[in-house]
DNA sequence: CAGTATCCATTTCGATACTG
DNA sequence: CAGTATCGAAATGGATACTG
């Protein structure tokens, strides 16, 4: 949970769990993480060795951000919350 | 993530997972949570209809948690959860 | 585009002491 | 036994503005 927690990371590692993002496309998919929260969220789990994060020299900059393998472990955990996440709501509506 | 939200959630939902606990045999499984902060979990996971609370008027008072069929369907994912956990330590170890 | 910097509000946790 | 009360520390999140 240490490494899970955060009320984001959950969403982050979601979005990124079907390849590589970019920062933009992250902020897209997640739109209610503000940047700086997004940033620090990135660079911990780029330290804790969840992701890789690859920024290309171009201009305008781009970076691409991509689960490496000990990420990859974590995606069963996250389905299987936002499964039971998802269930729960439709209780919880009726 | 609202509802697993806050770091000794999962581990009271784990030891609750095989059958009713006493509040004193949770706080033997969890050692490091604090009485009050415990109290609060249960309380707010009785709000949000995860678990039952049953007071018994013995003296000493007794009272028992047990997790209701909503708190049975998080299992799986603590259990996931629990299960990477573990894996990754294994490796960060090494 | 992909961030940083600042400042502030809220939440959460923890230690300690007390109680029916 | 099963809590509650109080206080304080710390982490977390958010808004806004600025930058190479």
């Amino acid at each position: 949970m240490g490494l899970l927690g955060g009320l984001w990371t959950p969403e982050l590692l979601w979005a990124l769990s079907d390849g590589p993002r970019r920062f933009s496309e992250l902020r897209r998919n997640c739109p209610y993480i503000s940047a700086k929260v997004m940033t620090n969220k990135l660079r911990e789990l780029e330290r804790r060795n969840v992701l890789t994060r690859t920024a290309m020299p171009t201009s305008p900059p781009t970076v691409e951000y991509e689960l490496n393998p000990h990420g990859q472990e974590l995606l069963p955990a996250i389905r299987t919350i936002v499964d039971v996440g998802s269930r729960l709501l439709l209780r919880e509506a009726v």
